[in-house]
DNA sequence: GCGGTATTGTGAAAGTGTTCACAAGCCCAT
DNA sequence: ATGGGCTTGTGAACACTTTCACAATACCGC
């Protein structure tokens, strides 16, 4: 199933993300072949670094034609797990958390949250864009019973931890972390960090010094 | 005022921003000295790597004692442009702006969203989270007479580049965006991109090809 | 078929970022 | 003062990533 053995690199991975999303849009255009010199124009890279990725899982293109726009997509599909659904957990339904509920973007690449979770009782119970927001407590059952895999955690960040700890006693290996602080995980569990302060800072920095 | 005239590399900059928080809790801890390895645990990161980072602007620690907290985060919120404030403009107040609006994380760090914009009638002219939503189309002139010079863009993605292409006919700089397509700027704009789904993807290659 | 044009696939080179390893330096106890 | 114990600061080694450059090769028109 997998193409190779060695894993790609996150930089890889964040391109060929990219990647399927030119090809899902160049598909809709009706083009039958892209050359990487129009996928890199695309997303501002060079051409040479869209053929050393998409080189490492594979020979997809063809000399002379470039790469056939559907079957990249499908292959990239592949690749990233796309081409199966998921079943996602939320922890925390603030703002964000619904803001989060709403994203189309997730449907249409097969991840679905499933359920919701709070410890705030004036929420549990009630419905968030049709997800019922469950007690929090109630995680490890509903991981089990509802097939979950991956959770997003968007609760403050003195909360963070405890929620990562119980989502690992749960058995889960996939954590999406909005909260702005450094989480503790056991190895085989992938953590994932998006912190929103931080990426201001970047900006704030390179104007600051002047970039 | 800088420290010097070359750039750190972004990933740098990002565990800056890490030991930033870090001190800035070591500091309500009432704890005086810190050594890089006591930093580098709580990031999950090696001693070396916060030397280098650190010695990459100067030279702020005592051998044998480490660097002291409150100093050297002041040093950081210097380098970082966290010693000033910045006014930010929201363009787009869909559920993910409004989360921004309540961010407490921002304002701590001295940036501040004075001014919300959006293109639905029904919501110009009303107020969420204490700011009035203007029409887009106002965004020149407010971004002069507010002063700003930062903008988060939380925009459906059909619209991201023309509303990117407004930031920059207005004079922003720098550009956080969230909508999820690779955008187009002119060199001097420094545009930063969130993608969420894509985060989700990584994490989701991750666990397909049993990493 | 054959020559011309286009574009891939990929070793090798160049460029970046991270880790190692240790001299230099500071503090404290005696 | 002097020695011992720590911890920084940093060149050098290593590892990883990106770019270069070009042979390999597929298609098209004639």
């Amino acid at each position: 199933m997998e193409m190779k053995n060695k894993k790609a690199s996150d930089a890889t991975v964040t391109r060929l993300s990219r990647y399927y999303r030119s090809l899902v849009h160049l598909q809709t255009q009706g083009l039958a072949m892209v050359s990487s010199s129009e996928l890199a124009r695309r997303d501002g890279i060079t051409p040479a670094q869209v053929r050393k990725d998409l080189s490492f899982f594979g020979q997809f293109g063809t000399r002379g034609q470039g790469y056939p726009v559907a079957e990249l997509k499908e292959t990239i599909s592949r690749i990233l797990g796309l081409y199966r659904s998921w079943n996602v957990a939320l922890v925390g339904v603030g703002y964000l958390g619904v803001s989060l509920l709403t994203y189309r973007e997730f449907k249409t690449q097969g991840f679905h949250i499933v359920a919701a979770f709070d410890n705030d009782p004036n929420k549990i119970g009630k419905k968030r864009k049709d997800v019922t927001i469950r007690d929090i407590r109630t995680l490890p059952q509903a991981v089990e019973e509802l097939d979950i895999e991956m959770a997003i955690v968007t609760v403050p960040k003195d909360a963070a931890q405890s929620v990562v700890d119980l989502l690992v006693r749960s058995g889960l290996k996939m954590i999406l972390n909005f909260a702005p602080v450094s989480l503790k995980a056991p190895a085989g569990v992938v953590v994932r960090n998006v912190n929103i302060a931080i990426e201001l800072e970047a900006l704030s920095y390179r104007l600051a010094s002047g970039g």
